[in-house]
DNA sequence: GTTGTACCGTTGTCCGACAACCCGACTACG
DNA sequence: CGTAGTCGGGTTGTCGGACAACGGTACAAC
């Protein structure tokens, strides 16, 4: 076989700005909290134009790494679980994924999911999930809007609870993805906040008792019992989640 | 209760910039593949320097929105479920999650997974499934690299064939979490190349047969032996994930 | 047909300047 | 004493202009 040469890269500035610091925020040689220099100061110690610098910043800026605290100093900070699950969900929406696709994600990831917390939970926290569920029993029938938060909060709850931070961020990005258009469901389905109610009473019972499979069964079909509403509501499932 | 005032917002330019564009692109009016003006005729058009609209520019770039062409103009991209995966991994590693969330986070979805293919997978993605399988085992088994890089293409081709970008993502960003910690694993473990063949020539009949509580079963006990390779090696499971 | 060359448009980088703003200190006033 | 003005210094945000580096194209030369 003919040798083949790789393309030589050359690397803006901007870039190399970011992937220093970046390297320095990464290795925890700049910890979290730690205040950056000024971008005057950055530009002189990178031996860089302070416009170079300030394109580097807004890279890291997007990515995360940095915010701008009290001042205007920027900042080193590490991505909170709900900011990772919001950017994913925005490349993914952006990316044009179904409803379907969301859904085969929600029936396959949050029956074990819940399987996981009847095994794990504690009491405690049985309770956070009991109280989230006696708030959306409170509600009238018709507050559309509220009901949709306390069904929400359940989830999100026990995804809390499961004291995990990568499930979190992907049962959060599921949260996200499909939060505006259940909404719109909810608000069209007379009976939603009983069958909710029941289904979710269900799930906390299982995950009370600490049955797995239980807690797995009822929470696959609370997911399914949400999905038919959109079959109800006449939303095609093959289409892209909007923005 | 009294009343509180918002903070006002001061926005800069340079993010001003960025929602517009970026609000044009995910509406479509800049559909994909479309070449961005140059920036000069942006920072026309936008009624701003070249400066701010190059700032907003490095934004874009970061949320995965535009990218540089074949020349150099910039391009609008759709960002791919690998993009979302990878930057997701980087920001949860960042974030510090540990080897026992990483696990249980693999625990929880993959078995899923796997049950899944075996209802949803047609013929030849069962024939891509086993050629990986047979790739793996005409390795020999010193060669950890390439085992490695075997073992990761089953789950690859598994996450790939369930044809749900969602998923996809998920599953992706999992494997790049292990992908490092686990080459040094099976590095250590002599038997480990006979280990992997056969618990995923076991999910592969399973597979096979459609039988999903099988597919399950396979794929958590593989997982769980995968695991199992880091008490041998001494890895601390609490420990941060490292980069 | 490949190589050399010249030109042009675009991006990357630099510089210098200034307004807007945050903050701390200090003063004046009630 | 405490609150409201005022001032000054430090920092970010924005501007404009300048030029080198580079990609692409067109055309001539070998």
């Amino acid at each position: 076989m003919a040798h083949t040469f790789q393309p030589v890269k050359r690397v803006p500035l901007y870039l190399k700005v970011y992937k220093a610091i970046e390297a320095d925020i990464l290795s925890h040689r700049l910890p979290e909290n730690t205040t950056l220099p000024t971008e005057t100061e950055l530009s002189e110690q990178l031996g860089v134009t302070r416009s170079s610098v300030r394109e580097g910043i807004r890279l890291l800026e997007q990515a995360g790494l940095v915010g701008r605290g009290a001042g205007k100093r920027l900042v080193v900070k590490r991505p909170q679980a709900g900011d990772v699950a919001a950017a994913a969900s925005k490349s993914l929406v952006h990316g044009g994924v179904t409803f379907q696709e969301v859904w085969q994600a929600l029936s396959t990831l949050y029956p074990s999911a819940a399987a996981l917390a009847a095994e794990t939970f504690a009491p405690n926290q049985v309770e956070d999930l009991g109280a989230s569920v006696a708030n959306l029993d409170a509600l009238a029938p018709t507050d559309h809007d509220a009901i949709v938060r306390a069904a929400f909060g359940f989830f999100q709850t026990l995804a809390v609870g499961l004291n995990n931070r990568v499930l979190l961020t992907m049962l959060q990005s599921l949260n996200i993805l499909i939060e505006a258009s259940l909404a719109r469901v909810i608000a069209k389905t007379p009976a939603a906040k009983q069958r909710i109610y029941e289904a979710q009473t269900q799930i906390l019972s299982a995950i009370k008792a600490q049955d797995r499979g239980l807690a797995e069964q009822w929470m696959a079909r609370h997911i399914d019992d949400l999905k038919r509403g959109y079959d109800v509501a006449g939303i095609d499932l093959s289409e892209p989640v909007d923005h």
